[in-house]
DNA sequence: GTACCTGCAAAGCTTTTGCAACTGG
DNA sequence: CCAGTTGCAAAAGCTTTGCAGGTAC
């Protein structure tokens, strides 16, 4: 059974989160770190790190995982679909509500026990759209 | 507007893609390398790579991109769900229909342009479910 | 007081890339 | 022939980690 530490709410866990629920858009540790030093000049990028982590167990923050090439994460803990920009990997969420009969479907065709499930649309964004697609002979859905 | 290269058919890219047709879950690259070696032992890592890449571009195979840590590649390039387990990564094919009307759903919530969704199940795959599961107090669905 | 946390820097892991030699069509 | 490809090795990009000094409770 894995030990539970006694988690402490440190300056910076503090700030990490505040500013981290400011958003509603999906940054990864790299611009989370951007935005709480201006708060916290003299932070580092392993403690971003590693309170992103902490806080996400504590179920203050969600962990979305990989999502273009970089870790997101999602200053709501409730569950709920994301948008993805397809160009510039903007990551926004998705205003409908969970399908959870989505799950009793694939049960009769897995021998997974299914626990839940992810979707994310995709798409471009308003930004994105407006320029026109010439490259975009997308290989990534 | 981005030219397109001539490709060639070379052992490499035709052995990759062999592979890949082979297996059923959807590897990474290092698999997908170590499967490849055992026919080509002097392939390089760096090939593989380059040749996932332009084997998807040919739409002969998918681009997943990243599940778990890991990019990812599927050898069907017909766009279909995926199931993933949530304790050792293996990633399957989820044997049910796509369901294009969530992307009607989502539409009038959202200022994005639509193009498609991704949706992934995730669950214990028939190994990882023998096992208890005590440690998985899961912070990432 | 002490378990937990921080900054720093080094290490780790996966993916990408420059280059000179090679090769499919 | 020659644009495209390969193996090798180095570089790049992001995340994790060891450590010694600090700090919340």
């Amino acid at each position: 059974m894995q030990k539970r530490k006694n988690h402490r709410m440190t300056r910076q866990r503090t700030v990490i989160l505040e500013e981290l629920k400011k958003v509603k858009t999906h940054p990864g540790a790299d611009e989370i770190y951007a935005m709480v030093r201006k708060r916290l000049p003299r932070i580092s990028l392993g403690t971003v790190y590693r309170n992103l982590e902490v806080l996400s167990e504590l179920r203050e923050i969600q962990k979305i995982g990989y999502v273009g090439t970089l870790k997101r994460f999602d200053g709501t803990p409730e569950n709920h679909y994301h948008i993805r920009c397809i160009k510039c990997d903007r990551l926004d969420d998705a205003l409908i509500e969970i399908e959870t009969n989505l799950e009793n479907k694939v049960r009769p065709y897995t021998n997974y026990s299914i626990i839940g499930h992810r979707l994310e649309f995709i798409g471009f964004c308003p930004e994105c759209a407006k320029s026109p697609q010439e490259d975009a002979y997308q290989t990534e859905l």
